[in-house]
DNA sequence: CTGAAAGCGCTAACAT
DNA sequence: ATGTTAGCGCTTTCAG
């Protein structure tokens, strides 16, 4: 359109200043005499002055832009998260570019391809090959700082990791506490450190409450259906009374299962589900659930990132998040 | 890290051109020797080259980005899409940037003017908020091209939108040939395009094929429950025998209230889900539904940008996109 | 505290 | 077909 472009120039020349000052003043840099900045202000607000994002990045070496790799944004967990970190940064003045791999090697590659090309100032990833040699090459070529989360990818980065076997520890000992010995686990076997921390800490929980192992379902990813090996596992003659099921997904089709058997909840199969979501808290009955404080989790990764973007990658650390048993409706004790 | 800036001049004397052959020879610009473009080529691999995007910005007047403002990116539906957009763009060589609103007002005003701000070279929007003022001034200052999928924004833009009125025709004449008289409409009344249309439109069906317009369910948003509204709506005494249900999170509160009365599907009650999702194929019994052509869509989408972002915003155009309805097992004859 | 001037790396206009 | 050069709009020395 014919809305001609204001630079920098029209602003210090309205204000009667230099582009050095009225650079100044609206950087907000020190130096720069209260009233000069008042000036300035006043003046790039009166010709609607944008800055040009290109120049500036180009000159600061800085593009002010974040990048996001999570491997799936389907996920609605991932998805709010997602949007809180895009609001914190913006608040910081910086922009969230975010990829969805949807677990496709070849989409993670190209994002972190593209992200280094872009200049971004750091990146915070969730990839769905957590330790891919060619990713490992790109991130570790990527010259800003980096944020994992909870992935076990081998890079010099801070982490944040999930407490999945201190989560499968609250689950087996509530439903255990209740008196269930046969306890289905509904998770799948994705070879990231989630899927494999689950596995392993769920066992361990068992074993630790001493109880059997039985069988479980095994969902290919998140997002599969599991409806027949659930009906199958629950038509077994010493079926499961219990259930420990993943995400939103899979937990939607694992209550169809429940549904179709004529099942009820938790009169005759007690649910825990991992991870908080609508699904958990809107069903009828609200299922009991392991949840993430995701407040804590957008603090952690947001302050550490713009800490490093400031200081310019110092040391990396790692922090750990507890997840938290929210109690609602679907266990009951076994009679 | 120690990887040091290797620029365009470094490119062009190991390869004994001009910066601006070299430039020229990357670019696929017209008017260079097959030759002289190897060897730049090979020069370019050789140093590890990567174009300072910052840079080529400035320059060139053109960011290679294009931003995507949806309201409801939890929607898995919008979601595929933004993935699909983002695959397209890829390979076109441009970045997209996305950002999800969930329908909050003040983040759709911010990501326009961050988008403006930031040059990209066009958007896509489908906002909450269709045709607020603040948001209409935005987008009318925005200088490049604007793409709108499905809402009646008043903006000079490019257009495509879904025939709600058609699909629920589509459902009205399915049910209504099996012998329904008595539907259930359930989906939201959002002030946007779709849920007007739908309304309008499942009315006129209904009307037409001289059906009784019966009570109604309206969540307030389409992530909202509807569990007690559905369950006291079957619990009347002439209860609906078919119900028409939005999208992903609304079908499966309905759905469990459905289970939560003992009512089956489609024996009891008959359904149709308003869009096509892995919940709807994966339920057991899979659910009849009216599905959009995704491929469809993102043709569409993809060509019109980029054609306009070379043509520089030329004529503007509508384009209409059917529903079709996929029979599955959801629905059976009224007996 | 402020002004002047030097580029950041690239593309496009103009020469040759 | 290729070389030369002038900026794009901004931040950041360096003077004053």
């Amino acid at each position: 359109m014919s809305a001609k472009k204001i630079t920098i120039r029209d602003v210090a020349r309205h204000a009667g200043v230099s582009v050095g000052t009225a650079s100044r003043a609206m950087n907000a840099a020190p130096g720069v005499m209260e009233q000069t900045r008042k000036t300035v202000q006043a003046a790039a607000q009166d010709l609607g002055y944008r800055p040009n994002a290109a120049a500036r990045a180009l000159r600061s070496r800085s593009s002010r832009l974040i990048g996001c790799l999570f491997s799936d944004l389907e996920n609605p967990l991932y998805m709010r998260l997602f949007n809180s970190l895009q609001d914190r940064w913006a608040e910081a003045g910086f922009v969230t570019l975010m990829t969805s791999s949807s677990g496709r090697l070849e989409r993670e590659h190209r994002a972190i391809a593209t992200f280094a090309e872009r200049g971004l100032d750091a990146i915070v990833i969730a990839p769905g090959h957590e330790a891919d040699p060619e990713l490992v090459r790109l991130l570790t070529a990527f010259p800003g700082p980096i944020f994992v989360v909870d992935r076990d990818t081998p890079v010099e980065a801070d982490r944040l990791l999930f407490d999945h076997a201190g989560a499968m520890r609250l689950a087996v000992n509530h439903l255990a506490g209740l008196g269930h010995r046969r306890i289905l686990p509904v998770f799948s076997h994705v070879t990231t450190r989630p899927g494999l921390m689950r596995h392993a800490g769920f066992d361990a929980a068992m074993r630790a409450a001493d109880l059997p192992l039985g069988p479980r379902v095994e969902p290919e990813t998140p997002n599969s259906p599991v409806f027949d090996e659930v009906r199958a596992a629950l038509s077994a003659p010493d079926r499961p009374t219990a259930m420990v099921v993943q995400g939103t997904r899979v937990l939607s089709s694992a209550l169809n299962a429940l549904a179709n058997l004529g099942l009820r909840v938790p009169e005759d199969v007690s649910l825990v589900a991992i991870g908080d979501s609508a699904l958990t808290e809107d069903h009828v009955p609200p299922i009991t659930s392991l949840r993430l404080d995701r407040e804590a989790m957008v603090d952690v990764i947001v302050n550490r990132v713009l800490m490093q973007i400031r200081d310019g990658r110092s040391d990396v650390q790692d922090s750990l998040l507890e997840y938290e048993l929210i109690e609602r409706a679907s266990c009951a004790r076994l009679t």
